[in-house]
DNA sequence: GTGAAAGCGCTAACAC
DNA sequence: GTGTTAGCGCTTTCAC
């Protein structure tokens, strides 16, 4: 080491100015940074020093679409920032690691295998996504964001299935009979298409799974039974493909008196169709949303929708998966259900008489 | 190497399966990977690879303040979606570093320094922030977007002063005489306050200032030359702000006919403010905002804005910090000048007669 | 096609 | 308080 040289003194001394400022002089220290800072010295190098600690103070937060999306879903954006604000808590950096292209592949693999973290957040991934195998090989702590479920791994998310239960019953309660579903991607390749309703299959998000679990759960336990429920298959998660999705929901007969959508910016979409097919919210046609995020709150008029907190679940990660560096994992962590809680506006209202 | 063992070979041929799979029989590479899964063997150590070769197969981005902020500004947030999108074409990863609080000191200086990356982006920083120097004391590549400009150091942003000046001219060639200004924050403190427009205090953000000064060079051409600019300062980029502000500005006698807002964010909240006093857009007032956002084009009525791509700004600094970490800097590099363009809609109009 | 040797830059034990 | 020694895990010559 130079600097040790330039100075006089060992480098063990050097490394103490930097990481124990309080087992030297402090001229001595004094001296050292300064013959540092004059020999352009950088400090301490952060690989050499993880390599030798065997800590890198970083953790990494894995995606299985390219990042474009993920930056464009506002849900998303929340989730990253209770992310970042919990790994900045604890004195961590994020990394963003993502594949390049929607089919999750594609130099992914490769990122993530070089990615210098002490743990992983993964992002929703299908069940047998070949990134969520890369994360487990990575022998890294994991903490698992919505899907998927695996065992031993600390997983965060809502009871999906339950609260798009209690959506559908608020609107059956009100009376509707004839409800339809704008849903979000089923499985990562992301394409938009109107699902016949007999043959929904089934989504390999666990997410979008449940939810439709949950909407089918409400329909069926009501006398009589409602028509299966028909479903849109959006490719994104914004206003734009939700108005798409409900124009074309909505011209089916007998019309859907009731729009459940998987989240508010398809619902604000959904709204948008309404008002140009001169529908009437919510005296001809109800809207459920998702997440509470403030579209909800501003949109015309106000959503119905299922709250929950992206920022909360996010910095829940932080914790939980940092908490997990350090070794520190309890059997309670493995699940943490965060709340949620169906927020009724003036988007949803009886049906029109028939 | 307990891999190597195991298999019988040197550590040198395991290191060759996984890096130079030409340089081996495919069958012993097979052999070897096989054994590596059995072992539990993770794959080469990112850090120790990392110290090795020199190289992290990462980049930083710098924020001198919360990411709660950041993740709440919708250009930031573009900002961040460009930079990730270029980083994941280079095969790079992004971390995100940031102070822990608005001040900017706290704890950032040990994440930075411990940061393993190849490189730094910084996202507009005060001209003399102890994260600037913090961030050359590194040693590694840098790329500055916003601010400050630095000698030698590559940097991204707009010609905030021509475009500034374009949008106040807009107003004046409409006749308007008495416009106010919606200022981002002077300086990283974010303190809202109405400035008094006789000492308004320089701000240190470069960009900001350079608005003021385009806003006031247009406003200083004109005969008569219109009363000082009164400006109010927002402490956080978003609508309610932006609402607070307007509400603040158009208490003022004489009212002013326009008002200057240096985000799209902030015009929104205007737009909503306008509405509040019963003054009709752009009857009664004109809005100009900044960027072009989506906002833009859906608020009521549609914002005459300055556009620009935060987005594409953050793809050219990834692509032009990539570069220098492979050495690569050429001289036209260091000043990236990203177009602009000021869009006008129907927020803007003539002023009410007298 | 494979291996031996060296060293990236650092810090934790331990000795003085 | 300070120094010596060793080794974190890897990859890169270079020789065979």
């Amino acid at each position: 080491m130079t600097v040790a040289r330039a100075v006089g003194v060992s480098a063990t001394t050097v490394s103490n100015a930097y990481n124990r400022p309080g087992k030297l002089a402090p001229a001595l220290r004094e001296r050292i940074l300064r013959a540092a800072r004059e020999l352009g010295y950088p400090g301490p190098n952060p690989a050499a020093r993880s390599l030798r600690r065997g800590r890198t103070g970083s953790i990494g937060v894995l995606f299985g679409e390219a990042l474009t999306y993920v930056f464009q879903d506002p849900m998303a954006v929340e989730f990253l920032r209770g992310l970042a604000e919990g790994t900045a808590r604890h004195n961590t950096v994020l990394q963003i690691i993502a594949a390049l292209d929607a089919d999750g592949q594609e130099g992914a693999a490769s990122l993530l295998a070089n990615a210098i973290v002490d743990g992983l957040v993964v992002w929703s991934l299908p069940e047998r996504h070949p990134l969520v195998r890369l994360a487990r090989e990575r022998n890294v702590p994991l903490v698992i964001h919505g899907s998927p479920r695996l065992n031993g791994v600390p997983f965060v998310g809502i009871d999906d299935r339950a609260a798009a239960q209690a959506a559908a019953e608020h609107l059956l309660q009100l009376g509707h009979r004839s409800l339809a579903v704008i849903s979000h991607p089923f499985g990562p390749a992301r394409h938009a298409r109107h699902r016949d309703p007999g043959k929904l299959g089934r989504p390999s998000y666990r997410v979008t799974r449940e939810r439709l679990a949950g909407y089918r759960a409400a329909a069926s336990a009501i006398n009589p039974f409602p028509a299966a429920l028909d479903t849109y298959e959006v490719a994104v998660n914004n206003p734009d493909e939700g108005h798409r999705a409900a124009r074309a929901l909505l011209r089916a007969t007998p019309r859907p008196t009731a729009l459940l959508a998987m989240s508010d910016q398809l619902a604000v979409g959904a709204l948008a169709a309404a008002r140009e097919l001169d529908l009437r919210v919510p005296h001809d046609l109800s809207v459920v949303g998702w997440d509470d995020s403030a579209a909800a709150r501003t949109s015309d008029p106000p959503l119905t929708t299922v709250r929950q907190s992206l920022y909360e679940q996010g910095r829940t990660c932080a914790g939980l998966l940092i908490a997990a560096t350090h070794g520190e994992v309890a059997a309670h962590d493995l699940l943490h259900l965060a709340p949620w809680q169906l927020v009724t506006r003036e988007s949803t209202g009886s049906p029109p008489p028939k």
